[in-house]
RNA sequence: GGAGAGGUGGCUGAGUGGUCGAAAGCAGCGGUUUGCUAAACCGUCGUAGGGGACUAAAACCUCUACCGAGGGUUCGAAUCCCUCCCUCUCCGCCA
C-alpha cells in the first residue's frame, strides 16, 4: 500500500515505473475516484462541525433555560443528513482502497526489467550438478523405494498432494528442521519464534494475504482461524500496528512452521513427488528494518538462506527476478533455486523479498527516526523450504544401490551417515 | 463450558451524557541551571484523513474521525443500550 499523499503527487512517475512490471495503472479512474472521495469527504466534514457547533449552542441555550425544541429539530436534520451521505463516503472509499490495494509496489531500481521469468537474470551459481554413472532417480521413485515416503496412505487418510515421512524420512526432515535453525539463530544472529501455525483475518491482511489471495488460503470453520501459508504472516504481524526503537533495528526473526496452502489453480501442475503440497513444513528468515538499510539486509538474508545449501553441498543458482515476474508487494525479490538430478533443473527452494514499507504501511509497522515516524521496512525469505531441501538431498545425494548418503554437516543431526533401503519400515 | 471483573494516549491512571482528544504522573523531546553526573525548573509532547496557505515538501492555520470492534439511543456519547472480540480471577473439563 502506498502514501496517499505521495502516490497523489508522483502519480505519473509511478504509473510509468509500474509499466515495467506489466502493471496499467488507470490513472483516469484514479483521479476521478480521489476527487470524488475527498467532495464527499468535506461534504459530510463540513456537516458534521455544523452539527457539532449547534450542539454546543444547544447545551448553552438549555443551561440558560432556553426551550431548544425548534433547534433539535433541525439539527436532527443535519443527522439524518450526514448519515446519507455517509453511506456514499463509505462507498466511494471502499472503491478507493480497493483500486489502492490492487496497485503493486515499484520495483527497486536494481531490478532488471523483463516480461516473464526469462528475464530474470541469474546473479551466482555454487556447486556443480553432479554427472551420474548410472540412472539416477527422482524422489517419488527414490522415496517410496526405501520406504521413507509413503503417497498411498497419505491420499488415505488425507488425500492428493499430502505425503507422509516414514522412518528415516520423518526423521531427515526433523534433521533438516534442527539444522536450519541451528544454523541461523548461531551463526546468522536470528532469534528463534514458534508462532501459532493459525492466524486470523487482520494479520492476513497485514501482509497481503488477503483480500486478494483468499482462494489460496485454508480457512477453519466457524471462526476467524485461517491456516498459516507461510510463517511470514505470524512473525511479521508480530509487530503489527507497533512502532520499534529504531535503535533495536535490524530485528532479525527466524520460525519454523508448516505452510498450507491450497494451491487452487496449479492442477497439473507437480503433482509427482513433494514440490507442491498442501501442507509442507518451512523455517523462515524475517527481518524488520530501517528504510535505509533494508536492501543490504535483503542482500545478507538472502546470503543466510543459501548458507543452508553451501553447508550441506547442494549445488544452486540465486536469481534476480525481473520486474513483472516478483510478486505484488515485493520491490525486489531473488529466488535461491537448488538443482534437482530428479528433474534435471534448478528449482526455487527460497524466495527472499525486501518489501520495502508496502508491507510496513498496510500492516502499520513503523519505526521512529529522529523524531519522524515513518514505516519500517519489512523482508522474508525461506531459509529454506525443508521439503525441497529433502528432495535435494535425496536427489543429488542417491547411490547406486539406491541409498542416500547424508552431507557430513547433517548427520549428528540425523545420527546416520547413510539411508539405506528397507533400514525405514521393518 | 459456568460465574465475576475489566479493556482510555508509549506506560501508569482519572473521567459515568455537553468546550474531553481526554486530568495527573512517568517516559520522550526542546530549553534554563550545572565543573561532570544527578536533580530542579520552564516549555513541548497521540494517530489518521480533509480543507486552507505555499512554487513545493515540512513547519503553520482550520475542520473531521478515533477512548477494544461493530451497531443503536440522543440535538449531543469515552460516558447509556445491544452484539462481538480480547484480558484477568474463580469453578468445571482437558494435553
Amino acid at each position: 500500500m502506498y502514501d496517499f499523499s505521495f502516490f497523489r503527487s508522483n502519480l505519473d512517475a509511478i504509473a510509468a515505473r509500474l509499466t515495467t512490471r506489466g502493471f496499467a495503472l488507470d490513472l483516469d479512474s484514479f483521479r476521478n475516484l480521489d476527487a470524488k472521495r475527498r467532495t464527499a469527504l468535506t461534504e459530510v466534514e463540513g456537516l458534521r462541525a455544523q452539527r457539532n457547533a449547534e450542539s454546543m449552542e444547544i447545551s448553552k441555550l438549555k443551561k440558560a433555560g432556553v426551550d431548544t425544541a425548534a433547534q433539535q429539530a433541525k439539527v436532527r436534520g443535519i443527522g439524518e443528513e450526514i448519515a446519507r451521505l455517509e453511506e456514499q463516503v463509505k462507498a466511494v472509499d471502499e472503491e478507493f482502497r480497493t483500486l489502492m490495494a490492487g496497485i503493486p509496489n515499484m520495483p527497486h531500481e536494481s531490478v532488471p526489467t523483463g516480461t516473464s521469468a526469462e528475464d530474470n537474470v541469474e546473479v551466482r551459481r555454487h556447486g556443480t550438478p553432479r554427472s551420474f554413472d548410472f540412472p539416477c532417480k527422482a524422489h517419488w521413485d527414490l522415496g517410496p523405494e526405501l520406504g521413507i515416503l509413503d503417497f498411498e496412505r497419505a491420499a488415505k487418510i488425507t488425500g492428493a498432494r499430502f505425503a507422509v515421512y516414514m522412518g528415516m524420512g520423518a526423521k531427515l526432515e526433523r534433521a533438516l528442521i534442527n539444522f536450519m535453525l541451528d544454523v541461523h539463530t548461531r551463526e546468522h544472529g536470528y532469534t528463534e519464534v514458534l508462532p501459532p501455525f493459525m492466524i486470523n483475518s487482520a494479520s492476513l491482511y497485514g501482509t497481503g494475504q488477503l483480500p486478494k489471495f483468499a482462494a489460496d488460503l485454508f480457512k477453519l470453520e466457524n471462526s476467524d482461524f485461517w491456516l498459516a501459508p507461510t510463517a511470514e504472516v505470524p512473525v511479521t504481524n508480530l509487530y503489527r500496528d507497533e512502532t520499534l526503537d529504531a535503535e533495536k533495528l535490524p530485528i532479525s526473526l527466524c520460525a519454523y512452521t508448516p505452510c498450507f496452502r491450497s494451491e487452487a489453480g496449479s492442477h497439473g501442475k507437480d503433482v509427482r513427488g513433494i514440490i507442491r503440497q498442501h501442507q509442507f513444513q518451512k523455517v523462515e528468515l524475517v527481518k524488520f528494518t530501517r528504510p535505509d538499510q533494508s536492501h543490504e539486509q535483503l542482500e545478507k538474508l538472502t546470503s543466510d538462506a543459501e548458507d543452508i545449501l553451501v553447508r550441506l553441498g547442494v549445488p544452486f543458482r540465486t536469481v534476480v527476478l525481473c520486474t513483472s515476474d516478483m510478486g505484488p508487494s515485493s520491490a525486489k525479490t531473488y529466488d535461491i533455486e537448488a538443482w534437482l538430478p530428479g528433474q534435471n533443473a534448478y528449482r526455487e527452494i527460497s524466495s527472499c523479498s525486501n518489501y520495502e514499507a508496502y508491507q510496513a504501511r498496510r500492516a502499520s509497522i513503523r519505526t521512529k527516526i529522529g523524531n519522524k515516524t515513518e514505516p519500517a521496512h519489512t523482508l522474508n525469505g525461506s531459509g529454506l523450504a525443508v521439503g525441497r531441501t529433502w528432495v535435494a538431498i535425496v536427489e543429488n545425494f542417491q547411490q547406486r544401490d539406491g541409498s542416500v548418503v547424508i552431507p557430513e554437516g547433517l548427520r549428528p543431526y540425523l545420527n546416520a551417515e547413510v539411508i539405506t533401503p528397507g533400514a525405514s519400515l521393518k
